[in-house]
DNA sequence: CCCGGATCCTGCTGGC
DNA sequence: TGCCAGCAGGATCCGG
């Protein structure tokens, strides 16, 4: 479940059903989704064994579990991971990939068919502005976050966002307006779903040069990015098939929100214009042709 | 340091 | 029916 929205669904399930529980055994099935815990999966169980679960914590897309033993268990969805709680009788998982016991009898399941996402026991470190790392259950989360989460920027929805300062940012690349809002190191959470819908609000090209926007327009941005994304958390997330679930299997409906991702040869809501789909990264880009024509001095 | 492209995986879909 | 190219919501590494 890659975007952060659907990264916030898991965390709020993990809230409901891991913290608080010790976890008891620990199976690894498939190496390389630990591959990021350097001293590997035996190391890696070693770690999380008998080490009890004391807050679910997100920024952007990654999520972390910190542990009473001062580790954390980080993880990050990549494109297909997710996080099941299960009981044990359930039949396992095609893509079941590492299968952590708790002590309520419960299992949670890491799942991912791709392999682009993982999980590793870390350490964690001072935020480097001293201030809460990220969304948490019960107040603030703790100052401290796993060190492959430092570099990355707080999200639209985290208070504690400097605002003024990404305007500053991302004014300061030149780069297109929609490979800046993929930038996790300007903030963090947006993916090619939710990029598109901001621009879409916004009524931005996605090539259109982020040098050449004005300061408000970038405001404006950000705003709609959060936005859109307060709106599909309402929704449970977006899920365009069985890939994207809640810890409890159940898909999100915000995709039928949608005003432009996926939406090729559908009228733009606002102006009944066909929605276009071009190849853009290596991926899509969707816009409404009216509403978002191409910029002078595109930067692709 | 900044930017842009290639690459890591598996599985499904659509066209020939 | 079978095969294969293309595509999928992400991050990282590497060269310029």
């Amino acid at each position: 479940m890659p975007e952060l929205p659907e990264v916030e669904v898991v965390r709020r399930g993990l809230d409901a059903h891991v913290v608080g529980r010790t976890v008891t055994d620990v199976e690894v099935l498939h190496p390389r989704p630990v591959r990021r815990h350097v001293l590997g999966p035996l190391d890696f169980a070693g770690r999380l064994a008998g080490a009890r679960v004391d807050a679910a914590v997100r920024r952007g897309k990654y999520l972390w579990l910190q542990l009473d033993t001062g580790d954390a268990l980080s993880a990050h969805l990549g494109m297909s991971g997710q996080m099941l709680v299960q009981r044990p009788d359930a039949p396992a998982e095609r893509h079941l990939r590492v299968r952590l016991d708790l002590d309520d009898g419960q299992q949670l399941r890491f799942v991912d068919q791709r392999m682009f996402g993982g999980l590793a026991v870390v350490g964690l470190v001072p935020t480097p502005d001293g201030l809460p790392a990220g969304t948490a259950a019960g107040g603030p989360s703790a100052p401290l976050l796993p060190p492959e989460v430092a570099h990355v920027g707080r999200d639209p929805l985290d208070p504690h966002l400097d605002l003024d300062r990404l305007v500053d940012r991302v004014r300061a690349r030149r780069t297109g307006v929609k490979r800046a809002l993929l930038d996790q190191t300007l903030t963090s959470g947006v993916g090619n779903i939710y990029a598109d819908e901001a621009l879409w609000r916004s009524r931005l090209h996605h090539a259109r040069p982020t040098d050449t926007l004005p300061r408000p327009a970038v405001r404006r941005l950000v705003a709609d990015v959060a936005a859109v994304m307060g709106e599909a958390l309402a929704q449970g997330g977006t899920s365009f098939d069985a890939l994207y679930v809640n810890v409890n299997g159940a898909s999100g409906y915000f995709d039928r929100s949608l005003a432009a991702y996926g939406q090729a040869g559908a009228p733009c809501p606002r102006c009944g214009t066909a929605i276009t789909r071009e190849a853009f990264m290596n991926r899509s880009a969707y816009r409404c042709p009216r509403c978002q024509p191409v910029p002078r001095n595109a930067r692709w």
